[in-house]
DNA sequence: TCTGGGGTCCTAGGACCC
DNA sequence: TCTGGGGTCCTAGGACCC
């Protein structure tokens, strides 16, 4: 049986969950930003059609919002996180086989549908998404990966969503028009370097010969083409390979200059990383701390980091603030601004194999416990009720998010509120 | 004033081994 | 004078993704 895939892309997903909220602003232009407010990162169609690109710096809009009314946010990860698993949650009734591959977006197999059966499936899980979730999205469907990404983007501009790439002279088509960085997997480094060689579109490059591809842009890019050619080369991925690393890392609200609230700000990333390693119930066996300045300034810049080999694997906050303070004070300088600052774990190992040695003071089992009670009690009270004295108290440098909405579907006390008048 | 925060995979080259 | 060949592991850096 020929294998068939669909992408489930949610549009202008971040923008979209905002408005599930907020029906007003349908129609209107509209964008996120990304953590600190830095720039943006989602736009509906109204913003993408007054030129706001994908990153522009937040400080760029203010001209724009002279002239046009553009609504802003800063990221709700959580809401979008939230809604997001609700989208995932609903393929999975529709698919046998569903690979979540971003938070906006889902490969399906859609294996043994027939052809002419493609489209309208496609059309009915769109119109159930929206009714259940209030998400719209937009599914693309080919014989492979690359080809239902290409679909995907004539879905996004097709008036019904969904687009079945299945017929040769429809592909050809598509591959002629579409240009060889729109492709997934070209990225800017790739194009250049076709178009150096006169490659220009996906065509041309599903047509080229494999040692020469295999040549420039190696293994990576040879898949890319023979996917194109309609040959699967990259299989659904089910459950998810166990993170090799995983990295917490803030701009500041405003540039930090005192070891002190460095100390602070590299104490709560550790906080962050070591609860995302238990919840992956993983434990760190290396620890990467990391510092900047400003590199968009003038001023004095400094960048450096210092990487910690543990010498027990480990996933707790205690234990792993102590060594990211002692690499934050190796590498502070004094007479900078520091604009950004993170940690890094990775040589991670699952949390149950931890590999101990002879002479380890640290008394696991009770650490075990502690870090247990730490995790039951933020999750039912918040996040940071209980907490190291090392994060600080009234943190200062606290990342900006000024045009925050309310976490709707998670937190009892920013549900939406409806008021019934008679 | 103000420019994100995560990840993955592949390759080349060096160290080391037999 | 003449100085192999093949393998593994690790790391850094480059490419890509959302």
């Amino acid at each position: 049986m020929i294998a068939m895939f669909a992408l489930l892309d949610c549009n202008n997903f971040y923008v979209s969950c905002e408005r599930l909220f907020q029906p007003a602003l349908l129609g209107k232009p509209v964008v996120v930003l990304s953590n600190n407010d830095g720039c943006v990162i989602a736009r509906s169609d109204e913003a993408k059609a007054l030129g706001i690109p994908m990153g522009l710096p937040a400080f760029k809009l203010a001209a724009l919002r002279q002239a046009h009314p553009i609504e802003i946010f800063s990221s709700n990860y959580t809401l979008y996180g939230d809604l997001s698993a609700r989208v995932m949650t609903t393929l999975t009734q529709w698919a046998s086989a569903v690979e979540v591959y971003s938070i906006d977006e889902a490969f399906l197999d859609l294996t043994g549908i027939s052809t002419d059966a493609l489209t309208r499936y496609g059309q009915t899980l769109r119109t159930t998404i929206y009714q259940w979730i209030g998400i719209p999205v937009s599914i693309g469907i080919a014989l492979t990966k690359t080809l239902a990404k290409l679909a995907n983007r004539l879905a996004k501009r097709s008036p019904q969503g969904v687009v079945a790439l299945t017929i040769t002279a429809e592909i050809n088509a598509t591959l002629a028009c579409t240009r060889v960085e729109d492709i997934w997997g070209i990225g800017p480094g790739y194009s250049k370097r076709l178009k150096t060689h006169d490659i220009q579109t996906a065509l041309q490059l599903r047509d080229a010969n494999d040692r020469w591809v295999r040549q420039q842009l190696g293994v990576v890019g040879l898949r890319i083409v023979w996917e194109l050619r309609g040959i699967s080369c990259l299989p659904l991925e089910l459950c998810p390979p166990p993170k090799h690393s995983l990295m917490v890392s803030r701009s500041f609200g405003r540039p930090i200059t005192a070891l002190t609230e460095m100390r602070e700000a590299v104490a709560t990333y550790m906080t962050r990383a070591a609860e995302k390693l238990r919840r992956a119930q993983r434990a760190a066996g290396v620890l990467t701390v990391f510092l900047m300045t400003n590199r968009f300034t003038d001023e004095p810049q400094y960048s450096n980091s210092v990487t910690i080999a543990l010498p027990v694997a480990t996933q707790d906050t205690a234990e792993l603030i102590r060594y990211a303070l002692r690499g934050i004070e190796q590498l502070f300088r004094e007479g900078y601004r520091y604009q950004k600052a993170g940690v890094i774990v990775t040589s991670l190992v699952p949390a149950h194999q931890v590999q101990t040695h002879l002479f380890d003071q640290h008394d696991r089992k009770r650490s075990e416990r502690l870090m247990a009670a730490l995790d039951v009690s933020n999750t039912q009270w918040g996040s940071g009720t209980v907490r190291y004295a090392a994060v600080g108290l009234r943190p200062q440098w606290i990342t900006r998010c000024g045009h925050r909405s309310p976490r709707y579907t998670t937190r009892w006390e920013e549900l939406v509120v409806v008021r019934c008048e008679r």
